[in-house]
DNA sequence: CTGAAAGCGCTTACAG
DNA sequence: CTGAAAGCGCTTACAG
């Protein structure tokens, strides 16, 4: 492999010039147009890629970014990686991929790692349920850090999210709007501020309704989401039955299809179902999952150039996306209508 | 930060002593126990992390393995990604994470790349599908390369695979064993040895029971699946309706389950469904969706296992991965019974 | 505009 | 068993 060293006798100049040619910093140091062009040349005919190991050790830029996912087999984050990916590649940083299970610990191990690896940015997802202890360790931190989701108390770092609580208000809308009254909302683990957002979008809406709001808390999985409406519909169940679902995620909303399926409940005529994040599933189940699409990737992306941002030491506001209501048959049927 | 210099200051010795205490090499340099005491103490009252940069610099091994993925949205590489990560991890390796969208140009783009940045392995995911030309470009490659699925043809590096065509055998011996007869098989991308196997473990067993195979082929997404059987169902269709669908991905099957709902076809009663992947969804599919299980997630952990023994550069063979049916309600109805 | 040189933080023959 | 020193391949003040 070439070195910069070749690169430099091959066109007759210091190892500085070629650095400064084909490496240039945030203050671009001026080169002679000439010089600079028998540089490129040379860099191209050694086919010369520097090593960003030296690079690295020399500007203390590593040209890495660290993305810390709390599970990548929840589909939610795999499509905020896709667009971590994709951004980073444009900028010519590479993106170190972290697996916490949502284990505290493991965390604060790979921020360390990031840190020890001099990434020059840190993306966390997922650390919308984080204690005020835990997001205090991380102000020991002195690397860009820029979250994904809100988190949960006030923090120093740059965030970008997507609006819960409207999108939580555009699906008990949707509901109401369809002439239910008895919508239950079935969340997920209260801690995140990603779902409490979604419930509190939805009391805030019941309540204008004139309605009461009734929530189930479940852990988040589908399998537990099962059991917590089981309880509820149950025959201890001390209210009337609900006729709307409003799950705080898709994987949520299946749960619901599944249990509505095994007790012979017609969706949505019985029971009308809606969820949230659109996994690329939902339009594939029958019936079609109505539920609200979340720019997944463009979290992704966003985080990105924030982190960028931040990098180059500028200011940054937090970003809020917008979610999107997508009308599936479990709410309307075959055909249905909308009635506002 | 603490560098190596101020471990040896500080335990009163020279900076070679500090890095052959704490960065033993392959071929570990004779200590005195006394010193390699003072010296871990030291680093550790300083916190000391060998910076990965300089190390990688002066030993020619970054920490850094690439893995290559053709898509993260497709719910099966995540999977193989938390494994990889999981053993990576374990081996104290960062995984850097590409997504090739499935383009060759932005394939060889990576491996560029990953070798600038002195991978010390690549594991290539879902290279199933890549001709023999570009599978020679790989030749180029001076990095222990592993891959994950098997190859097209016949190259020079150890592969990580499922039984495919194992897979389908119980997948076909399951619906013939139901007294199924009119199976068809419901194919991915045919380039792709995965599908391509799977086809064949068909095909082979249905002529094993005296019976003619029927496969449609589609592009492994689900709308063209849903397109694809609603041709072959269609008016048009030659020959009787089918009994059994064997589909070769799980979303493959659920685009399957989506069609019989459309086409008011009880599923298992008059449509049995088959998947293959065992999604974490499957099971909350109503009816739940029979499939073959793969350990995903072993495939990424062996797939670090043999880059480690690759980047020792110790001899290793093929590893094959048996696939387990997983029977659920879609051929067996609620309480359905195997006949074998 | 260009170059000589120090330095980033390690590893690893080489000598003792 | 330990250390002095060269070197990994770059960047970046400093000097001209």
């Amino acid at each position: 492999v070439a070195t910069i060293a070749d690169v430099a006798r091959e066109a007759g100049v210091s190892i500085a010039t070629v650095s400064r040619v084909l490496s240039p910093g945030p203050l671009p140091h001026p080169v002679r147009a000439n010089t600079a062009e028998r540089v490129r040349a040379a860099a191209r005919s050694l086919n010369f890629v520097p090593s960003p190991l030296a690079r690295g050790l020399a500007s203390r830029r590593s040209g890495l970014i660290g993305l810390i996912v709390p599970d990548l087999a929840d589909p939610h984050y795999p499509q905020i990686a896709a667009g971590v990916e994709d951004r980073a590649r444009d900028a010519e940083l590479a993106v170190l991929i972290c697996n916490t299970l949502g284990d505290v610990g493991r965390l604060a191990e790979y921020v360390h790692l990031l840190q020890a690896r001099r990434v020059d940015a840190i993306v966390l997802s997922g650390g919308t349920s984080l204690s005020a202890e835990a997001l205090l360790a991380l102000q020991e931190i002195d690397v860009p850090l820029v979250l994904i989701g809100r988190p949960t108390s006030s923090v120093p770092w740059p965030h970008v999210s997507i609006d819960n609580v409207d999108g939580a208000r555009q699906a008990t809308r949707h509901l109401l709007g369809l002439g239910r009254r008895r919508i239950v909302h079935l969340g997920g683990a209260a801690l995140q501020t990603t779902m409490a957002d979604r419930s509190a979008g939805y009391a805030e809406t019941m309540l204008q309704a004139g309605l009461e709001p009734d929530s189930i808390e479940s852990t988040g999985t589908p399998e537990d989401g099962y059991v917590q409406l089981a309880r509820r519909f149950g025959p201890a169940a001390r209210s009337a039955r609900p006729d709307a679902v409003f799950a705080a995620t898709d994987r949520l909303a299946i749960a619901a299809m599944a249990y509505a399926a095994d007790r012979h409940l017609h969706v949505p005529d019985e029971l009308a179902i809606v969820g949230f994040d659109d996994i690329p599933l939902a339009a594939q189940l029958r019936p079609g999952l109505t539920t609200l699409a979340q720019p997944a990737h463009t979290l992704g992306t966003i985080a990105i150039d924030l982190a960028q941002r931040r990098i180059a030491d500028e200011a940054v506001q937090p970003v809020t996306l917008p979610a999107r209501l997508v009308p599936r048959a479990s709410t309307l049927g075959p055909g249905g209508r909308y009635v506002a």
